[in-house]
DNA sequence: TATGAATGAGCATTCATTCAT
DNA sequence: AATGAATGAATGCTCATTCAT
């Protein structure tokens, strides 16, 4: 009866905001874009079709939003690997980030990737995911350079090539050669880390 | 007068369905399964939609047909690798058919990756990939043997991932980094071939 | 301002649902199911095709529901009947809701006909008119023992046999011979009723 | 490579005319008319489906040829039922006949009365069977008056209606009770024949 | 006479989006 | 802010019919 304070609606907003884009990953992820109604994401999110257009403009829009949130847990994902001390633990945090990264959001890289596919419909999508995989690549070639390789832009590319294609891998079949023994033994190639890691 | 003769259909038969599946391959590739309608590919084949039933007996169908197509490309692919002497020899033609292949059918492997991450959607297709990965691996972990590598079956492992890292790369942005430097550095890497290639 | 009540909800789709139940109901009796297609239906109606899956599943969801409209109104005929006291009562009664039944839903006789005679294409529609027969059957069997016939259960099948044809017959040609005549003369064999009622 | 005489090629289009009306009638009988596609009927016929529309204009066109066909039968059957002497006799064949007919060509039955049942679709099929019909009607009131009914009319539009009653019945779940016995049983009402007979 | 490739209108169904409340 | 009824264009697919040979 009484009314709602701003602040009380602005926190209305965020929690259903919060909850239509958590469903909505959750969706695209599971099933891809365009086997995700917006129905399906209202019914999971337990709101309706019309409030969705109320926050989103379109379905697209909402992807948009959805890859802007997860791309900056990825950010952050980033900022932990540039932590480390030596270029020799650098590339054993990254590695060790990403095998977790793609084994935990499996479901996400797939969509991600098929994205990347669909060229010309998303630009916007390609545009944010080149921009990250530059980026990536940059600091990659600075990387290989400290670790003395001679050829640092071209090992980056393979490197980060190969990392890609190991997600592949994932997202499509699964883990069906045991990634921790790849994990092992990219630790070993690049690292001389003869420790055995306790995962 | 007389009704066309059964080689004069033969031959008619053949020039729409081979115009139905390269279009159907190209839609395929360039925009995925899922959002190429057969409204699209009868379009832009020059055909009507009810023909299109006349040669295939639905979407799924023609999607195999065009698979099946694409794998017996791979085959013949595959024959001319295997008959290299020396290992050295044979990783070589691997790459660079690889990169030629890759290149030059980009839209087959577009397709195939797409595909392959439609996990639960197409159970034959996924039978049919899968085959012809672990034929692949099996191969290339007796060819990193021979050559010489501590860990023959890792090293296989991720050199197949980096070549479908590629692959992605190559169906996702395109030649952006250019594939022919990442090839002569492969070449120089695993076949110590120090003579530029003429391309 | 404020969203709908569930109540207005409610109502709105009620109103719409019995809309096209009627609307189909006319459409499956006058053209049979096959030959009825959504599109007349929902044009019919006054309402779009999209929103005839909002409250029915499929084409045959939709006839399975007029269906069971269909069958409570055959329900409440029955307690009727059943309300009569005497045996020649009752036999008078049934002949007259009978006729009166048919006469007014000739829709209803002429689409239950037609889905019967499409034996193997709904099962459940089979076994819906089946149980119906059945009951039936058994009261009449009853009813022409409690009249004294000889063989009531031949008299009751010729009897519901005859009543099945005169049914047709007003389902296929319409009224041509005059209907009242023939319930005047079933009125006068079976109930020795002699004064004329008022039809 | 003799060119044909005229009377060869007469031969050869009565010969595939004869083929496609034969499996038309089974087609409809088995499946219905709508249910049964061109495509299907020349496919078990053997011959082209061009070539069915040499000698049929149309669908409903191949329709009506095959209910003329069909009607010639029925005409034979008649001529049959009218050759009995007695007035007893011939409503005994007529039950025999009817009987007998219905069980063996039930698929054709079932046909008819679908037919007759939607109504505005097929303007010449209704008139073909009214004419049938009435025809039919006018016979048994003669009969029925010979047997010394009071009401002979009604008499004959009863029994009319209740032998379609029971050709519907078995043209839609089968002879579920015992047409044999519902046989003899009218034998003995219409016709004091006390012998069974070696059915 | 005979063929079957080719057509296109029609079908049931789905779904992103709009809008009155 | 929030609802869900309503829309209509698009989808995969079928089939009677036409036509060049």
């Amino acid at each position: 009866m009484a009314p709602k304070s701003p602040s009380q609606f602005e926190e209305i907003r965020e929690r259903s905001k919060e909850k239509i884009l958590q469903t909505a990953l959750k969706c695209f992820a599971e099933h891809g874009y365009d086997a995700t109604s917006i129905a399906r994401i209202s019914r999971e999110a337990g709101v309706s079709k019309g409030l969705m257009y109320n926050y989103f403009h379109s379905k697209e829009d909402l992807l948009y939003a959805v890859l802007n949130q997860a791309f900056e847990h990825g950010d952050e994902l980033a900022q932990t690997m540039m932590q480390a001390q030596s270029p020799q633990d650098r590339i054993g945090v990254i590695i060790e980030q990403s095998f977790q990264w793609a084994l935990e959001h499996a479901a996400y890289s797939k969509m991600m990737i098929s994205l990347s596919l669909q060229v010309g419909k998303f630009p916007k999508v390609q545009e944010m995911i080149n921009a990250k995989v530059e980026g990536m690549r940059g600091f990659y070639v600075h990387l290989f350079g400290e670790l003395g390789f001679e050829n640092p832009e071209m090992e980056a590319y393979t490197f980060g090539a190969m990392m890609d294609g190991l997600s592949l891998q994932n997202a499509s079949v699964g883990d069906k050669i045991g990634f921790d023994r790849v994990k092992q033994f990219l630790l070993d190639k690049y690292c001389n880390k003869n420790k055995k890691t306790d995962l």
